[in-house]
DNA sequence: TGCCGGTCCGAAAGCGTTTTCGGTTGACTC
DNA sequence: GAGTCAACCGAAAACGCTTTCGGACCGGCA
């Protein structure tokens, strides 16, 4: 009802010009500091809250940027979505600027809504996520100039602006852990390499394994769906092997967790005749028994970054390829990574040679 | 680079004055329909998309909604964000409306986005959630006269809009479940009842208890808090008893999960000893041993629905009194319901009576 | 005294839409 | 054939801010 108090009334109140009001407030330096402290006090006194829309138009800045969400193809939505957007709002607010959710339902859908923006302009710069192997976004975002940087890096991201965690280092640790624990037999459960982190987890645990003096065993590397299920058979094929792993290396936490299950159904013990981590460090690996050990991300100041690195990058003040950051995870021991028992896990087509 | 198409050159394309362009586009009844079908085929040919802030500065609407997270206090993040805000997000962007995220670190920087929020008007309505039994954000949103849905109840929401899950009918349904499996024990892990879902649970429990003709037993109503430990610790309470109880309702899907470790301690199955039901619908739930059998509430049609909801009541279509809407909650039955076995639980304390 | 340079502020032109208000047609009535 | 009434479109004023440009004023210097 009240009308809201714009430039116009404090003006009036100070015997200013609009303008002069304008620039006192967004402390421009040809106002004398005297003339400052009186705008601002009478802005604060009247509570006034300059208007969006005008301002934007006028400055021709958007101040917003847009986090476009993972399509959902179906299955599991991520978990830490919440985790990671409140960073980077929570950042983003502290400038003054707005965060909003694009939540395309089909690449085309997606690809539509880029197009729109890089006409409309009333989002200035991107945050993407669960970046593929080969993803066409980096290259059609570049094409249409739009300001953007990517959480997780592809093929395509060379001079891109990303922050990834270092997923290979990662697994190179894990392996390295399990490795220091005495396992000698250790396979990896990886996911569909289609997605970029699924690769370099791969080749972390690869290289763990070449670290540690180990070599890579047939067999040992399982690709496999991201779910439990996915998890559950990749463990079922390890362990129809002539010498099943003593550990293994899983992409993912839900993926452990159906591992654990076979290994539980063969009539193991998780973390007893085979180890095993996984990764995310999803709550509910606590819970359960044994507490699964993996590796965390972090996520809140994940976001929080990712926004801070695309506002430098709107405001023109650095270039893309100047912002590739790398996160490192952080091993979390919980309990199914122990050292190896003796003697088995015997091969189940096996007869005791060994 | 390439300056974007403007009404203006759309106008002078087709020699037509940039207001006729405007309500061509818009639909406008006054302006023929030969002209709306040159206009729109030329802004189709064009690429015109309009500038938003100018638009939005010269109608006064903002088009865009804002979702403000729960406030963080810590512990677990709600894991079921993401999926609710693509419901949001995907059913505005329907509708060319946007979604805003507000983040608060505080009940007091949740309230400065209000009165912000009051004075700028760049947000046109709020969807706000994890409400309170006693919420003062219903009080003061009423206040600022900033429109908005809540997802969730609460003893302040009265003529208030919102959309909430009857947490009352699940629990009856839960209960009655139990009892038709043939369990006349039946206790309740809840959760702190400032929040109010947990006193609807509550109630909706001590009302199925009553439907199936069984009293109210002494200590069968455990209040914790919601978190595995709280419910580790109830459980274990419940199992101090002197009657035991057969199976338990709770509060929560993370609550159950800490129970069944408590039921596993004191030498019990979940599902054959005591029976377990959670809430939530937990994807993970499926995953443990045996599978937690749980209540599931929809999650993107709550999203998209709130959205609509708001949408109808800014647009002053209708008030926000005749928008309170009561989503079902559907059970999920997985392995840890079962009929009652006989003669156990014993409680710990007795010596053998009954 | 005249000129120069700084400091501070006002005027005014946008920014790209929407929307009100008339005005111009042509057809249609009596 | 004057008057009426739709149907259709243009002019122009917002919307509330930013930003450029120039002007007034004052002190200091030659």
């Amino acid at each position: 009802m009240e009308e809201p108090t714009g430039l116009k009334v404090i003006a009036e109140r100070l015997n200013l010009s609009e303008s002069t009001v304008s620039r006192a407030l967004n402390d421009y330096r040809d106002i004398s500091a005297r003339t400052k402290a009186r705008v601002r006090d009478a802005a604060e006194e009247l509570g006034y809250e300059p208007n969006t829309h005008a301002r934007r138009l006028a400055s021709g800045k958007s101040d917003t940027i847009g986090y476009v969400m993972p399509i959902q193809d179906g299955q599991l939505t991520e978990t830490f979505l919440g985790e990671l957007m409140a960073g980077m709002a929570k950042m983003l607010a502290g400038r003054g600027w707005d965060l909003m959710v694009l939540a395309p339902h089909s690449p085309e859908d997606e690809l539509a809504m880029f197009k729109k923006i890089a006409r409309a302009r009333h989002v200035s710069g991107l945050i993407i996520s669960r970046t593929y192997s080969d993803d066409p976004r980096f290259r059609i975002l570049q094409d249409l100039e739009i300001p953007f940087v990517s959480h997780g890096r592809s093929n395509d991201s060379g001079n891109a602006a990303w922050l990834d965690v270092d997923n290979e280092l990662a697994f190179v640790e894990m392996t390295a852990y399990l490795a220091s624990l005495g396992h000698q037999r250790i396979a990896h459960i990886g996911g569909p390499p289609m997605y970029n982190f699924a690769r370099q987890r791969a080749d972390g645990w690869k290289r763990g394994l070449n670290d540690a003096g180990l070599e890579e065993t047939a067999g040992y590397a399982e690709p496999t769906e991201l779910s439990f299920d996915g998890g559950n058979a990749a463990m079922n094929r390890l362990l129809a092997l002539d010498k099943p792993p003593t550990a293994v290396c899983c992409v993912s936490d839900v993926v452990a967790i159906g591992a654990m299950r076979a290994i539980r159904d063969a009539g193991y013990l998780p973390g007893r005749e085979i180890s095993l981590v996984g990764y995310d460090g999803l709550e509910i690996g606590s819970l359960l028994d044994p507490p699964l050990t993996t590796m965390s991300q972090p996520l809140q100041s994940a976001g929080s970054r990712l926004a801070e690195m695309l506002i430098t990058i709107v405001e023109g003040k650095s270039l893309p390829a100047d912002n590739q950051e790398l996160f490192r995870a952080s091993l979390v021991r919980r309990g199914t990574a122990n050292p190896p028992v003796e003697g088995v896990p015997e091969g189940r087509s096996t007869t005791g040679r060994q």
